[in-house]
DNA sequence: CTACAACAATTGTATATACAAATGTAAGAT
DNA sequence: ATCTTACATTTGTATATACAATTGTTGTAG
């Protein structure tokens, strides 16, 4: 990928300031590619998201703050972006009854046959993206990334 | 980062999905930190962008093509993120002569002395987000990055 | 010169996000 | 029981972004 295009534009760039704007640059690039891979579905990366999590519950319901803690993207409208999932029927959501203030959700059926068509595209387009990378190369970058 | 709090929701992950889910985290996180570092100054991270790439060009000026293709994230308001600059009078903006489909941008005194502000308070943030991460390190994410 | 295609920027619209304020519920103190 | 505080979600509002359609300008083929 080509940072230099953007980097030309201060000359002397430190090292470090090369470094996150390289990775932001690619981390957009990154979203892109599965924005544009969950589009035929109409579905955004943070409806996915929201899908892996609830059925990684296994059946167990996930409160909105559970869900927020947990989405890649930080706390803002988990309410209105679990509406549009409801009114795709992809999940379902009723109150908690110990606890009333407590909103469940949980992945219906329809949602859960949904994620094993996106499953299929997500990782191919993952496996394009990551194409030029060995696996010792994918350790290095997590371990880097671990340093954050 | 802890990464496995997010990771912890798919049982099997692939090595694959871990990096990417890893890197656009510590991308969010990064972009979260310059725009705290910049909202002070009521500049979001693609104005202050924008305001450096216009003081690369050392005076010449640039046309909104030209800054949409060196802005890190991609194409969509230029015309109105400019236009924001504007009313704060930190560029200037001119039809240009030669093609008058070309609007051309350049810096105001005043743009450059906020950026002189700006880089002190950016350059503070990228070092605590770069904190554990020796010369070595930075050289082999760059690296890494580029496979992308 | 006119018609047409390509170019550069702007506008419209729908959707997404950030952030603060408001609503409704639960728990604890007096 | 009442008051206060904390909790969980929802709503309001301003701003940001994606994407398509539109406007105005230039270049070119006939």
């Amino acid at each position: 990928m080509n940072v230099e295009m953007i980097l030309k534009t201060e000359k002397p760039i430190a090292l470090e300031s090369r470094s996150l704007i390289h990775l932001i640059l690619v981390s957009n690039k990154v979203n892109e590619q599965y924005a544009s891979a969950l589009k035929e579905y109409d579905i955004s990366q943070q409806q996915f998201n929201v899908l892996r999590i609830l059925r990684g519950q296994k059946g167990k319901a996930a409160n909105l703050q559970t869900l927020n803690e947990r989405m890649i993207s930080k706390q803002s409208n988990t309410t209105r972006l679990v509406d549009k999932l409801l009114n795709k029927g992809l999940v379902n959501r009723m109150v908690c009854p110990s606890n009333r203030r407590k909103i469940e959700i949980t992945i219906t059926e329809e949602g859960k046959a949904l994620l094993l068509k996106l499953d299929k595209i997500v990782s191919r387009t993952e496996d394009e993206l990551l194409s030029g990378f060995s696996n010792e190369d994918l350790r290095q970058l997590n371990n880097l990334l671990d340093k954050f």
